[in-house]
RNA sequence: GGCGGCGUAGCUCAGUUGGUCAGAGCAUGCGGUUCAUACCCGCAGUGUCGGUGGUUCGAAUCCACCCGCCGCUACCA
């Protein structure tokens, strides 16, 4: 059983999905923390050497997309095409490495759908009867019997009685099954989890199962039945069926067979219902098997209750990278929440996380080692000595940590498995205490001790990058190349992290910029304050003081990206770092600079300029550049010798 | 109403089959260090383990009841 839930048995093949999201609105931070999730599994198996499919995609039919596309006067297909174009840009702004992106408006998906219909109808499973409901007209729905209780026979969108009406369906017989699942439920302790899910789904199938509605003629978008279109396949069928037909079911046989069955559906916990009882059963209804786990995960809650539009509490994760960084974005998703449980999002706990994990721990670990083979070892990794008591300590220890991180993923404990890498930079920035390398390097009879000590730590961090892929995107990268080394961290196997001792002495260190910079809160909030009370700039007089001048903040900043602003010929927009910070500053020099000579420039900036909105982007800050009065020649301000960014210029 | 779960240090939570189980991280205080991103290392706490009864030589851990919170109780994806 374990190796069951390690990958697809002796195939070596690992099929992981997210739901598809519903097209009726933009996504927020609840479905990115589903689809990180399910991005670092496959990340990680990828780097195992598995033969990994990793699906997401997006559930478009319906009659809320429907009414929302008349709403605003769009076909329904121009309408999720929009949608569905802002949630690949977000995914390609996570790093979300999905195989597949499938569509229910995909015409291949749709053609599937229509066959598995009508192969479960032929075998008598599908079947047409009447349907007998509640029903509003002006919402054109139906309304369950508990509604109709709790409503008191009233639409409460309507103001209107609800009518007893009866619609020609198709149902699909779940309740056949119903023993059968039932069985491979309690035979499979891992099919649901966690094991509260679990229980809920076996108490609801022991209530006993009614034939569910699966066509629906209220609407027309959607996939129609073939023999009889004036019904629309409802939603089970449709959605549901994304995880095969991704794959090739009924089109590309032996690709769907290497890939299925799926070894997780990874979902809301909301959503277990149709993973756990319908999806089976047309499964089996197909003859096919099961999944191998559905892991209906806990939600990612705002303390002021759940996320909703209407609320005006929606975290939109765009807004959070951009402030925060796709890696502290993703850390936090990742790290914060036991995976299965409810967890509540705030900022503070993630700039506390982002600080604390990211930058204190991981990124000042890497500092204070490369700074140290600068000042000692002349900036080259050196050649270790003979490993005393204490330096074979971080070897075991990694071993054992990256053997935890292994099973933490095998049972979807993503948290966990950060937490136990995290043992190991602990452990590292401890050992430095210990050794104290610093001072051996001063003395000639204690420096090999120092080479050791400091290419342990090292390599430490070489494993570090590796075992970090699945998790984060940007510092893996950062942290070999600071090392030396020129490989992609993220070519890298699963085994070059398991091995110890493969950094090779000599390579030259590349000390950079923080890695995760500190996310100074306190500065952040006096800046927030001195926005409403800060005083508009004097005039330039002839004569100022040094006083004057000293209120002036100008900083050497690097520029790490710039670009033209679209629709604006004279604009750059810069992201610079100065000091810890990074910023995005608007400037107006783009008829003098091509934006790529700038990248990596050290410039001058005035860093305590109130931030203005430019062209709709905000810039925090003003680069110094000299012009002449006519503007045809200009020149960017940079110091004549290099200074660490965030110095002061004075 | 029925079924299931939860309530442990300021905060977030671990606590297997009852006997060093009263813990971890963060926050706080003190000390050390200076290689490093005011960082790192060490030490120190505080807790009626929701309440009340019970079983037991012994319960956070089992039972009963009570209080508070949450999930599920089907055709909304």
């Amino acid at each position: 059983m374990k190796e069951k839930l390690k990958g697809n048995g002796k195939k070596g093949t690992f099929y992981i999905t997210t739901p598809i999201y519903y097209t009726n609105d933009n996504l927020h931070i609840g479905h990115t923390y589903t689809t990180v999730a399910a991005d670092a599994i496959a990340r990680f198996r990828r780097l195992q050497g598995r033969d990994t499919f990793f699906l997401t995609g997006t559930d478009e039919h319906g009659q809320k997309v429907q009414r929302r596309a008349e709403a605003s006067g769009k076909d329904p297909k121009a309408y999720v095409d929009a949608i569905v174009e802002r949630i690949k840009a977000l995914w390609a702004k996570m790093g979300i490495s999905y195989d597949h992106f499938i569509r229910t408006t995909d015409p291949g998906h749709e053609w599937v759908v229509q066959q598995i219909f009508e192969k479960i109808q032929a075998k008598g499973d599908i079947y047409k009867a009447e349907y007998e409901g509640w029903y509003c007209t002006g919402c054109e729905a139906f309304f369950t019997e508990t509604q109709y209780k709790d409503l008191g026979g009233r639409c409460p969108d309507h103001d209107a009685p609800l009518e007893r009406l009866r619609e020609e369906s198709y149902f699909f017989r779940l309740g056949k099954y119903a023993d059968r699942l039932l069985k491979h439920i309690e035979t499979h302790p891992e099919f649901i989890q966690p094991v509260s899910r679990r229980n809920e789904i076996v108490s609801f199938i022991k209530q006993g199962l009614e034939d569910l509605c699966v066509s629906r003629t209220t609407f027309s978008w959607g996939i129609p039945i073939a023999s009889d279109p004036r019904h629309v396949i409802y939603v089970w069928f449709d959605a549901l069926s994304n995880y095969i037909t991704a794959i090739g079911y009924l089109t590309d046989e032996e690709k769907f067979r290497h890939y299925w069955p799926a070894d997780v559906h990874l979902i809301g916990k909301e959503i277990t219902r149709f993973h756990c009882i319908i999806w089976p059963i047309i499964l089996m209804a197909l003859d096919l098997p099961l999944p191998r786990r559905v892991f209906g995960h806990g939600w990612l809650q705002l303390e002021s209750g759940k996320m909703s539009k209407s609320r005006g509490n929606v975290i939109d994760p765009l807004v959070l990278i951009d402030k925060y960084g796709v890696d502290a974005v993703r850390y936090y998703l990742l790290r914060e929440i036991p995976f299965g449980a409810d967890g509540f999002y705030t900022e503070d706990a993630l700039i506390l996380r982002t600080n604390v994990d990211l930058a204190n721990d991981l990124g000042n670990l890497l500092s204070r080692t490369t700074a140290m083979i600068n000042q000692a070892f002349g900036g080259r990794i050196p050649e270790p000595g003979p490993a005393e008591a204490i330096d074979r300590e971080l070897p075991e220890l990694a071993k054992s940590v990256l053997g935890e991180v292994e099973t933490a993923i095998d049972n979807l404990e993503i948290s966990g498995a950060l937490t136990a890498l995290w043992k190991l930079i602990d452990r590292s920035n401890k050992y430095i205490d210990e050794t104290s390398p610093w001072a051996l390097a001063r003395d000639e009879k204690t420096r090999g001790r120092a080479g050791t000590v400091l290419y342990n730590l090292a390599e430490t961090l070489r494993i570090l990058g590796v075992a970090l892929t699945p998790f984060l995107l940007e510092a893996p990268r950062e942290i070999w190349k600071q090392l030396g080394l020129d490989a992609d961290v993220t070519k890298a196997a699963w085994d070059e992290a398991k091995a110890w001792g493969k950094l090779p002495p000599g390579a030259p260190v590349r000390r950079g910029l923080p890695l995760f910079p500190r996310i100074e809160t306190k500065d952040a909030t006096a800046n927030e304050a001195g926005k409403e009370t800060a005083p508009t700039a004097p005039t330039a007089p002839p004569l100022i003081s040094i006083d004057d001048f000293r209120k002036l903040d100008l900083r050497v900043a690097r520029v790490l990206a710039a670009e033209r602003v679209a629709g604006a010929d004279k604009l750059l927009r810069l992201e610079v770092q100065v000091g810890r910070e990074k910023r995005q500053i608007v400037a107006g020099i783009a008829k003098h600079y091509e934006p790529e000579a700038l990248i990596g420039q050290d410039i001058v900036v005035v860093a305590n300029l109130r931030p203005a909105k430019i062209r709709g982007l905000e810039s925090n800050g003003m680069l110094l550049a000299a012009s002449t009065e006519d503007g045809s020649q200009l020149g960017v301000v940079t110091p004549e010798r290099p200074v660490p960014p965030g110095s002061r210029v004075k």
